[in-house]
RNA sequence: GGUCCCAUCGUCUAAUGGUUAGGACAUCACCCUUUCACGGUGGUAAUAUGGGUUCGAAUCCCGUUGGGAUCACCA
């Protein structure tokens, strides 16, 4: 049989990363065993429906190159794939259910508050009182129009069990599962109705969602028993966390998919860092495509505990990343960031510069501040032990590195630094002793994307002169 | 609280009864060097805890501790 997996998330507002790598590992799944990977939306709670969301889905899941074989933009032989729009196809299999003795009519009403302690109210999850009304009986109260849902109907006793390619066997009381509702008053059906039914319609041979569902599983096991249905393998994922004690949220304003974008992170390092927690290939390497993973993902060696999100780590394979763009790509990527610059500016010497010193896009920014404005300077900045110069040697060395300058026609890296070694041989002082004040002349900044030459080449010669001579004026 | 699940360096993880417990990030030191990076070399750093089983346990079993999940007409 085809494996089929879906991603079926709720549009209830962005993407957040525990939920981008559920849906990874449901790609993964899938295509690495040359499946179908299906896209459902599941929105059959009104009140949390989020204008846009869905858009949000569908740029994400495109943005990093997990492409569905089927799903509401491009249909499919299941269709539809918003549960909205299939609404009318539950209602049925949820009364089916009511005959085969899987579930029954209740007309409790909602309940406002439940009592805890000794209070009798919430006999209605775990022993509804109207499982026992006669069926015929029931029915007749619906048809006269008497507000209702379908629960669950649980009578077994005894343990249920099944098994979890990750977690193994789960083993859980009958008596600890509730009565649940199946069939809202609304005709919507809840999750737990919906997902077993769409799963099974959908053909899905493998359910993978959070381990928050380990707990609910026998309930919809018991539903595809008493329909005759084939239960789809299940493969329950590790929670992704913020830190030890708390879940990843975008409720607290934990990192989403986009921000991440916004931040400068590279899509592509996104997916291969977020693939690499709780999961590993089983060998050393870590630097994976999305098109390399669907070759050797295998659930086997999926994780059971959870991970925590480490931005750090994420920042460091993002710079992998960024390093190994062609530079005509990292220059398009690096042209939005460059806002103010001066139009003398070499931008291509500056994407150059650039490039092995960043690790996200955003980090831009703090980085070329000097190119927009030559920032007011102590002149102790050319005070340094290491290259053996002070004050009193950029003094002195400047002026010669002007007319060097002056007389240079050749404006690029390789020409500018053999000029300059020629004037510290001519002058019989050090390398550094030459390119240290010259960097800060040009910089006014301690530590800058490069060296001496490559700022005077990202300057261009008279922007560089006129710093030059602005420091001479400086040091007085 | 009941039930379920989890537990190797600070973090992500490897080691499916026998390894000096391996790698990566971070961190520290050194090298490279035209500042800072990049790159290179090396160091610090872990089997939560108590019992078993076994010639031998990170690995299997039980308890303890710690953490997470779940118990909605949300998904």
């Amino acid at each position: 049989m085809k494996t089929r997996t879906r991603f079926a998330p709720s549009p209830t507002g962005y993407m957040h990363i525990g939920n981008l790598r559920t849906a990874l590992y449901e790609y993964l799944i899938a295509k690495a065993q040359g499946g179908d990977f299906i896209l459902r939306i599941e929105d059959t709670d009104q009140k949390r429906y989020v204008e846009g969301a869905t858009e949000i889905i569908y740029n994400t899941l495109k943005t990093v190159g997990m492409n569905w074989d089927e799903g509401p933009d491009i249909g499919g032989n299941y269709g539809p794939y918003v549960q909205s729009e299939r609404k009318n196809l539950y209602a049925p299999y949820a009364h089916k259910l009511v005959e085969l003795g899987g579930a029954h009519y209740c007309f409790c009403g909602e309940r406002e508050e439940q009592v805890d302690e000794d209070g009798n109210e919430i006999i209605c999850k775990f022993e509804d009182p109207c499982k026992r009304i006669p069926l015929e009986e029931a029915k007749k109260r619906v048809a006269a129009g008497e507000p209702y849902v379908i629960r669950q109907t649980i009578n077994k006793s005894g343990k249920s069990k099944y098994e979890d390619k990750v977690y193994g066997i789960i083993e859980i009381d009958y008596d600890e599962l509730d009565e649940g509702v199946l069939l809202k008053s609304d005709g919507f059906p809840t999750y737990n109705f919906a997902n077993v039914i769409d799963d099974h319609l959908m053909e899905i041979t493998h359910v993978v969602r959070g381990n928050e569902y380990l707990p609910s599983t026998p309930k919809y096991n018991l539903m595809y028993d008493t329909f005759g249905w084939q239960r789809p393998v299940y493969v329950h994922l590790p929670t992704v966390m913020k830190d030890a004690q708390h879940k990843l949220s975008k409720r607290n304003g934990d990192a989403s998919f986009q921000d991440l974008v916004a931040k400068g992170y590279l899509p592509e390092a996104i997916i291969n860092y977020i693939a690499l927690l709780g999961w590993n290939p089983g060998t050393e390497e870590e630097i994976f495509s999305i098109a390399e993973l669907e070759k050797i993902f295998s659930v086997d060696r999926l994780n059971k505990s959870p991970a925590i999100f480490d931005i750090v780590k994420l920042t460091w394979m993002n710079g992998i990343y960024i390093r190994a763009l062609d530079i005509a790509k990292f220059h398009e990527l690096a042209l939005p960031y460059y806002k103010d610059i001066p139009s003398h500016v070499e931008l291509k010497a500056l994407s150059r510069a650039l490039q092995p010193r960043i690790e996200t896009l955003a980090q831009i920014p703090e980085q070329i501040d000097f190119v927009i404005a030559l920032p007011n300077y102590s002149v102790d900045l050319y005070i340094n032990k290491k290259m053996k110069t002070d004050v009193e040697v950029a003094k002195a060395n400047l002026p010669e590195i002007k007319k060097v300058l002056e007389a240079q026609d050749e404006w690029n890296n390789e020409s500018l630094f053999e000029s300059l070694k020629a004037l510290a041989e001519q002058l019989g002082v050090k390398n550094g002793q030459i390119l240290y004040p010259a960097r800060i002349a040009l910089s006014g900044k301690e530590t800058t994307p490069g060296g001496a030459t490559e700022l005077a080449v990202i300057l261009g010669k008279a922007e560089s002169l006129k710093r030059i001579d602005a420091a001479i004026a400086k040091l007085g």
